[in-house]
DNA sequence: CAAAAAAAATGAACGTTGTTCAAAAAAAAT
DNA sequence: ATTTTTTTTGAACAACGTTCATTTTTTTTG
């Protein structure tokens, strides 16, 4: 055990430090309402040394945006114990939204910010691997509901997409107050009723 | 013609000038790159005139918004020819994707951006009339496919509800950036492919 | 038409932001 | 104990949204 291998580990720690102390502040007041200052205060340091663990804000961002599709992941995988593929793909569908709103502001940053995809661009890094790993569960699980003959003439990839879009753009309209206002019969539950008609459709394919 | 009347011409005219002002600046290098002192140079202004013309951004932001709802709106009153509601129907979401991806800071202001809606809450407006107003155009067409017998068993709202997700789903994803990079068979497609998914689907039903 | 009053436009100044970097402090190697 | 390397620091910079006392322009008044 070099002292090289000591660095290296805390260099590590500083740097989930400071990762969570962003976390922790993006949760209490959210994303834009967060400085670099604060996270520096947040964890006993100055603003300097942040920029000697990140290359820049977006780089902090990016790492965050990485975590939430940890969580978002493991949540995922636990619904590989359902065996079948219809009953799981209508879980993962809850699931997802669940995730969405209960944690509206790590939702916003792994799907809405610029900023962890503006950093992927700047590292000349061609695919976002959290999406891909993520995209591959759902198109894995509409696979076998095909091979158990169901969405008869559909594609994997198009139907995969159209159901990540109907989840997507539901918590999107939610997470961005767009369900707000808009005189809904039953604004509090807008969001079941609208995923339960989409559950009833498939059910029938 | 009083003066009071010629003022208050005059000071929609100036209003009218800046959003114009503002609107080419987001198209040209986006919103969030847009500065009032930006916007104010643009039309030969200084930035202390803009802010006599706008309480703050979020209020330009606002108004922008409203633009764009007027200019989605129109393309969908458009649609109203069509007597068949559900071809209206088919048609309204390619309308509403086409639109998103052709205007897509437009979009982004309309449809994810915080600022309008912030403005609407400091302004104590209990409703979004721009979304209530485009949203009823979905649920009216809806409507009427289930009085022509379509759609059985679903519910108006939550069914219209559902497409606007779905559609809306797409274009944040594109828009986002969150297609590229995720590997798809033909990424130029994904989002047509996608929609006729639900063409597929909502056809049968 | 000139003087006074009202309205409109201005831009310097303020507090914050993300970011940089020479200098200081701490740790490791000699 | 001294030198070298690594880590940390915070003042300084440019740019942001926003404010407001001052100036300029327009309108009203006598």
């Amino acid at each position: 055990m070099s002292v090289a291998d000591r660095k290296a580990r805390e260099k590590e720690a500083l740097k989930a430090l400071i990762l969570k102390g962003a976390k922790k502040l993006f949760l209490e007041k959210g994303i834009e309402q967060t400085t670099i200052r604060n996270i520096a205060d947040e964890i006993d340091y100055s603003v300097g040394t942040v920029y000697v663990y990140f290359k820049d804000k977006n780089a902090i961002l990016h790492d965050l945006h990485s975590i939430g599709f940890q969580e978002l992941g493991s949540n995922f995988q636990e619904l590989f114990i359902i065996e079948d593929p219809m009953e799981r793909l209508r879980k993962m569908g809850i699931v997802y939204i669940k995730f969405g709103i209960e944690n509206q502001e790590m939702y916003d940053l792994m799907f809405n910010v610029k900023a962890p995809m503006e950093y992927l661009e700047e590292s000349d890094n061609d695919f976002w691997d959290e999406g891909v790993a993520t995209f591959d569960l759902v198109k894995k699980t509409v696979e076998e509901c095909i091979n158990k003959g169901h969405f008869e003439g559909h594609n994997v990839e198009s139907l995969s997409f159209m159901i990540w879009s109907l989840v997507h753009g539901m918590c999107c309209l939610e997470i961005r107050q767009r369900t707000k206002g808009v005189k809904f019969t039953n604004p509090d539950t807008i969001l079941f009723d609208g995923y339960n008609a989409y559950l009833k459709i498939i059910d029938k394919l």
